[in-house]
DNA sequence: CTGTTAGCGCGTTCAG
DNA sequence: CTGAACGCGCTAACAG
């Protein structure tokens, strides 16, 4: 039963015809066109000899391959698996495989997968996860040794992405842009300010921000969205009341805990800028042995499907994940117009901060 | 800043030295070797013109890939994605490119995947998702031509694999065995029986099962174990008790709410076959106005991460899912000692069972 | 419309 | 120990 790979040209010889033919007549050249009814002989032989094309040599031949190379920080977490399941559809559809590269944070993984798509000759890449806040954004703690490597790794990493296009593969990133690469871009601002604004209708008055990491776009986005619209609607958030952490559950339980253990008098409610992070939270307000919401109301961003079976229900802002998935698809295949495809979050009000 | 590929003979050229020696020099051949300066010269040249070897062609001539196929039915699913992620970590410390298809549980698709694998001459191929249960033990009611379906489905599949293996592929499947390939193999009989026996201790006497979909094998598997170890311990489940659904998390919410609406006495516990059933089963429990676990006790089979958040604490069987995924790929890459590699579970009891 | 031929970039014989 | 030459399977000129 183990057939030795049948090549194109046994094929070929099968059919009767030339090598030149079959290739034509199985994916069609540009230019030329094979007879009817060859082609149908061929299609036939193809077939009965259980004939199916060697990507690696296509991939010589043509100079690019049918792979869609995609970067997340991490595959486990939802956010990201999601966007994979989008992601994966979307490739299906077009024929391609999909590679996939969990990267755990290391920016120099990043960097090597991104050439190891340009080498391979990828047909294009997707970044998914946040990049770098612009370094003029960094808090004065940052060493200047710090500084300077994040520097070296962003433009590592955006020269490699414009040299991958340049080389005539299909870029996107997810979040926000790098360069002028294509982009689907999140209003992460503007959903975390239209929650705030629910929630001040709602009645809450002081709050609590778990801001994530400090340096991570997409994080310092949220945060300031909300910090901004609550200082326009007259209502500042104290410094004291924003907390980094990890854009992580247990990111988000330490600094809720960190939080309560600091505060005299907490707020009333808190925003987590990623609902993995208000996840944590809530465990953590409830092994302080509070409630949510009765003694902190607690909110998120992202509306992962997981939420569905966290208790209370948790407000957050939706953002489609699995379209955002398929929409950088498109956009890294050019089948989008433009290059930037903006997507904006719904407020999803639910129990976990009830009018007050 | 566009630098055309550069290629291996660029580097000898560069080097001045010739194609072979540059290869040699590179990635060392078997038999021959380079004298020492010589290679320092090619490894100099090399990286200073940032050469890096074409994957493709390197599979052309060598007749095969660096690539690993990894098949999940579902990779949003946190189950499939934790696998994932541990699939992916093993296989950057081996050098090898995951390549992801998600099947959304289309037969064809993992097969067409087997097959575009093994065309692709990757290194090796990882099953990760239920294999089906032997055709003599699916219920009655299946038509004949699904039956004669299955089994084609099924037979093709093998074979497939068989082929892979048989070129010189890699190959593991994780759950149960197929045919004589090597396998991660999840204690699952034993695991629900053990759970079966926790809960019996806790005091428990009636029980209902949500036994996920007939044909499923890892499903079958898990209710016959629990069905069986409850039958020894002299508390056999009605059959009435015993409802089908689907492997999801709505396929547990309606299953619960069958179970809650078909039975006058409500079973003391609920299995769910696993826990995402078993956070869907809970949630249609909150919605008939009954609580878990006063009214019902709820379990669940894998301990998966998103447990951590969910209230009351779920009791289930842990899995270690990441290692399995990274077991699946020192097994696949011929690794590991022998071609079954045990799972057992651990019983986790928590809230969702109180002793009673 | 079809067949012949020349590479794609690299590993690996086979001579030197 | 080194270099020249061949071929992996396929596509894309180039003839016919």
């Amino acid at each position: 039963m183990s057939d030795a790979p049948v090549t194109l040209s046994h094929v070929a010889r099968e059919a009767g015809v030339s090598l030149a033919t079959a290739s034509r007549a199985i994916n069609g050249s540009a230019t030329r066109s094979v007879r009817e009814d060859l082609r149908e002989r061929v299609l036939e032989t193809a077939r009965r000899l259980g004939y199916s094309p060697d990507p690696s040599a296509q991939a010589m031949a043509r100079g690019r391959t049918t792979a869609l190379g995609l970067v997340v920080h991490d595959i486990a977490d939802p956010y990201f698996s999601t966007i994979a399941a989008g992601v994966a559809r979307a490739a299906e559809r077009e024929g391609l495989i999909v590679t996939l590269a969990s990267t755990e944070q290391r920016r120099d993984r990043e960097l090597a997968f991104v050439e190891l798509a340009r080498r391979q000759r990828s047909r294009a890449i997707i970044l998914a996860g946040s990049r770098l806040v612009p370094l003029r954004d960094v808090p004065e703690e940052a060493s200047a040794e710090a500084l300077a490597q994040r520097q070296a790794e962003d433009t590592a990493l955006e020269s490699a992405l414009t040299a991958f296009r340049d080389a005539g593969g299909g870029v996107a990133t997810i979040g926000q842009a790098v360069g002028d690469l294509p982009v689907v871009e999140i209003d992460n601002a503007g959903g975390a300010g239209a929650l705030a604004r629910a929630l001040h209708d709602r009645g809450y008055r002081r709050f609590g921000v778990l801001a994530g990491p400090p340096g991570l776009r997409t994080a310092a986005d949220r945060t300031t969205g909300f910090l901004d619209t609550l200082d326009a609607l007259g209502c500042p958030v104290p410094a004291g009341s924003v907390v980094p952490g990890d854009f992580t559950r247990d990111g988000g339980y330490t600094a809720m805990a960190r939080l309560l253990s600091a505060r005299a008098d907490l707020p009333q409610v808190v925003f987590a800028v990623n609902d993995v992070m208000a996840v944590g939270a809530m465990a953590a307000v409830r092994e302080a042995g509070l409630s949510v919401p009765d003694d902190v109301a607690v909110a998120g961003f992202d509306d992962i499907h997981t939420l569905r079976d966290v208790s209370p229900g948790l407000t957050t802002v939706r953002i489609p994940l699995a379209e955002i998935g398929s929409l950088a698809t498109a956009l890294a295949l050019g089948r989008a117009e433009g290059s930037r495809a903006p997507v904006h979050g719904e407020v999803v009000l639910r129990d976990s901060t009830p009018p007050r």
